[in-house]
DNA sequence: GTCTATAAAGCGATAGAC
DNA sequence: GTCTATCGCTTTATAGAC
């Protein structure tokens, strides 16, 4: 059983991906879950706080830590745990039929509010971070060398970011090969 | 000397870099170019008319035959002629400041108006088949497999939509770096 | 071609009753 | 907690004068 401050968050987060933020109204929101506007405001002091809500609980759920742990991570393991939490992280996204509309909304977003920019930035800086320090696991493993590690940190951080734009389209081709392609390509000397 | 028609066009895609597409009214755009809102329905019948002429105009400047002629391409010289051009087309997105924003506020839009999200998924087919038929060349001269040409052709077509949100940051790496890697990586065997 | 003035609609948000 | 009613503002777009 969910409780009306979730359904009101469920509700809204489907118009931000099939209507837009911008263009979902506090009306439209009230109107699809059958209540009146200033019910939402009950729960919501404003537009905004929703917006904030929901971009805060997105950024918690795209985490790097949720898709890779560290500490699971050996010189022996990594090439196919790379692309086992890589494969899981594809899979969970691409359960969630408006997440890549609703992260392209919020990137759109974070042009004029600098708030979300920064956020979004340090995921992005986080997810560089991990690469760089499971890929030291490869140098200690001889796979590659020390140099091409942060480049290559980059390059899973510039793929990971990309796939989800070809998670939902029909492509022929599964995002997870890909996937696979970059993993051996970042490991190979 | 450019033409009234031409100035609102680039004041407005500046606007719309800023400000993004939904909250650029037309008062904000005749403000400032310091005319009236009527003046600009003079020569745009509506907003969304300024909205598409500015869409057509940048779907033609990202189209693949801009940057990649497959008539210059051979066996012999596609791996640095891929590189070269990428690197060309990297510095030509980085020159226009308002590129990777408006194109962040047009992918937004595509999820709600369909007509945009269908031309924006033809112009990376276009990418895929253009990156295929260059690709089929390197088949031709041994460098890769013929099986392995549609992922890296994927493959190619995801780092170049990923890179230009590199592009305009201080992320201590070159995108021209990642490509050249890409390119290295599609083409190895 | 460009203006002032304004219509018509929708927005976020609030007051106050229940 | 949820409602009806409404305020104040901004939006796209147009009418009509110059």
């Amino acid at each position: 059983m969910s409780t009306k401050y979730e359904e009101i968050l469920v509700v809204t987060y489907r118009l931000f991906a099939e209507v837009g933020i911008e263009k979902t109204s506090m009306s439209r929101i009230a109107k699809e879950l059958g209540i009146s506007k200033p019910a939402i405001y009950y729960y919501f002091p404003s537009k905004g706080a929703l917006i904030n809500t929901l971009f805060d609980f997105l950024m918690k759920e795209i985490q790097f830590q949720n898709f890779f742990n560290q500490e699971e991570y050996t010189p022996h393991n990594i090439r196919q745990k790379l692309i086992v939490d890589g494969h899981a992280m594809i899979k969970q996204q691409a359960a969630d039929p408006h997440y890549e509309k609703v992260m392209s909304e919020y990137y759109a977003l974070s042009a004029k509010e600098t708030k979300f920019a920064i956020e979004l930035k340090h995921v992005l800086h986080i997810y560089l971070e991990g690469f760089t320090r499971l890929l030291e696991l490869a140098v200690a493993a001889d796979l590659i060398d020390r140099k091409d590690v942060h480049l290559r940190a980059q390059f899973l951080t510039l793929i990971v970011d990309g796939l989800d734009k070809y998670t939902d389209k029909e492509y022929n081709v599964d995002p997870s090969e890909i996937w696979t392609f970059a993993v051996h390509s970042a490991l190979k000397n």
